[in-house]
RNA sequence: GGAGGGGUGCCCGAGUGGUCAAAGGGAGCAGACUGUAAAUCUGCCGGCGUACGCCUACAGAGGUUCAAAUCCUCUCCCCUCCA
């Protein structure tokens, strides 16, 4: 028991951020064990950006702990709070979405957190189902709760006041929404991005004035992205998108700094903390080329989002590319009689081919790559601009720019 | 409403009549080294052309001039100060 305790809480704690309250948290767990009730384990998802990467699995990753240690987990879909839109973030309103729309989002989104999540232990649930019946006199009274000064502990709704950046009344109301929410399903833990605690610890309050216990405040690190600089994101290009090709998903992380490594290792798998120390040790104190730590979390992070499987034969290819210097054999294709601007000629340039199967961006970029010596046909270095091809001998040659893209030429 | 400052290539930023496709940095691409790491070094980094060359570009529209990112006029946008 003592022991089951001292796994679970330490587990729960893992590459959090924080936990509010930790010894609340210990508490929460040692009743459940002895009582085997499993806890309620909130995660409330916004159906307007239905496309998730690494970033936001993090926060699913955790909530798969507490599925894996037999804990209950609801995920709320905001479809109520997405449909009348949210004016965060400066005074353009988010247009609100239809609700076929926000179904289809949802949809989407959880057949990809159902990559990281346990579907079949996964309770979903949508919060217009207590939210639209509120009456107004329900609303005064959950408002009537809180003050404009403790809405204005929030940091952004703070800088936002200061630098007189218009705040909606509506904002203030999200919080209180999102804390409903947690009243309603009566969660014992509610898990978050950083950028989520104060709406969490709403969640307590209210809870606590409707008599529950107050849910337990989770909130987990943003992770950084491939670069190792800035948080992942899909504008700044340095993202993992989970339904991303198994080979390119164990190529990106091949690709990250070292620094980031054990990071990586916190917050995307789902490794024993002190197997995760060890790691460290190793690379830190044992000086351990870090290479094949990396090798080990591509490899898992590709099994977490497929199978071992697939991880394997992504690290096969990895390796042919890359150790051995081979050409892949699953290479896209490209044909000389599928392209009109080839039609009817015998001899093909080699500055046009390279920019019609799309391996340069314009000619002048087709010849200098070839200029830098890195465009290569059937592992033969092009050396001349100038150079024309037979379309006879080009059937089924491949062309190769860099390192590690190909294509396979079919006339 | 008044006064002033500013908008330059993917981003930051220099440039105040020709020598400007526009310094410098970052990002990016390619090469060397390596572990598709970091650091470092090299080359490239608007388009078209084999090339002397041409076209497009310094918020937008006009104008002055042999010549404009640079000067003038108007328009749009941003910032600061005063009321």
């Amino acid at each position: 028991m003592e022991k089951e305790l001292k796994k679970q809480f330490e587990t729960a704690c893992s590459g959090t951020d924080d936990v509010l309250v930790k010894e609340e948290l210990e508490e929460l767990i040692k009743s459940s064990i002895k009582s085997g009730r499993p806890l309620k384990v909130k995660l409330g998802l916004d159906p307007t950006a239905p496309d998730i990467h690494l970033g936001h699995t993090v926060v699913l990753n955790k909530l798969r702990q507490f599925q894996d240690m037999g804990h209950q987990a609801i995920l709320i879909i905001g479809d109520y709070t997405a449909r009348i839109g949210d004016p965060s973030g400066r005074s353009t309103l988010r247009p609100s979405l239809a609700p076929e729309k926000i179904d289809e989002n949802a949809k989407t989104y959880m057949k990809q957190a159902f990559k990281i999540l346990d579907a079949k232990k996964t309770e979903v649930v949508k919060n217009s189902k207590w939210l639209k019946p509120l009456k107004l006199e329900d609303i005064l009274s959950l408002t009537s709760r809180f003050t404009v000064a403790r809405m204005l502990e929030r940091d952004d709704f703070k800088k936002r006041f200061a630098g007189n950046v218009p705040i909606a009344i509506m904002e203030f109301l999200y919080p209180i929404m999102q804390a409903y929410d947690s009243v309603a399903i009566e969660s014992d833990i509610e898990l978050g991005g950083t950028d989520q605690r104060f709406n969490l610890l709403v969640g307590r309050e209210l809870q606590k004035d409707f008599g529950q216990k107050p849910q337990i405040a989770i909130t987990m690190p943003i992770l950084v992205g491939t670069d190792g600089v800035d948080k992942m994101s899909k504008s700044l290009g340095n993202y993992i998108g989970v339904t991303e090709k198994p080979e390119e998903i164990f190529g990106k992380v091949m690709s990250i700094p070292d620094s980031i490594i054990i990071p990586y290792y916190r917050l995307l798998t789902r490794l024993p903390i002190a197997e995760i120390d060890e790691i460290e040790k190793s690379i830190k104190v044992k000086g351990e080329n870090p290479v094949h730590s990396k090798r080990r979390l591509a490899e898992m992070l590709v099994e977490n989002l497929y199978d071992s499987k697939k991880a394997l034969l992504a690290r096969q290819h990895f390796d042919l590319l890359f150790k051995e210097k081979k050409i892949p054999d699953d290479i896209e294709e490209y044909s000389l009689n599928g392209d009109p601007s080839f039609k009817g000629l015998k001899e093909i340039q080699i500055v046009t081919l390279l920019v019609n199967c799309g391996l340069a961006a314009s000619n002048t970029d087709a010849r200098r790559l070839i200029e830098q010596g890195s465009v290569k046909i059937n592992n033969e270095k092009i050396s001349d601009v100038k150079m024309v091809f037979d379309k006879d001998f080009l059937d089924g040659a491949i062309i190769q720019k860099g390192k590690r893209f190909f294509r396979r030429i079919k006339s």
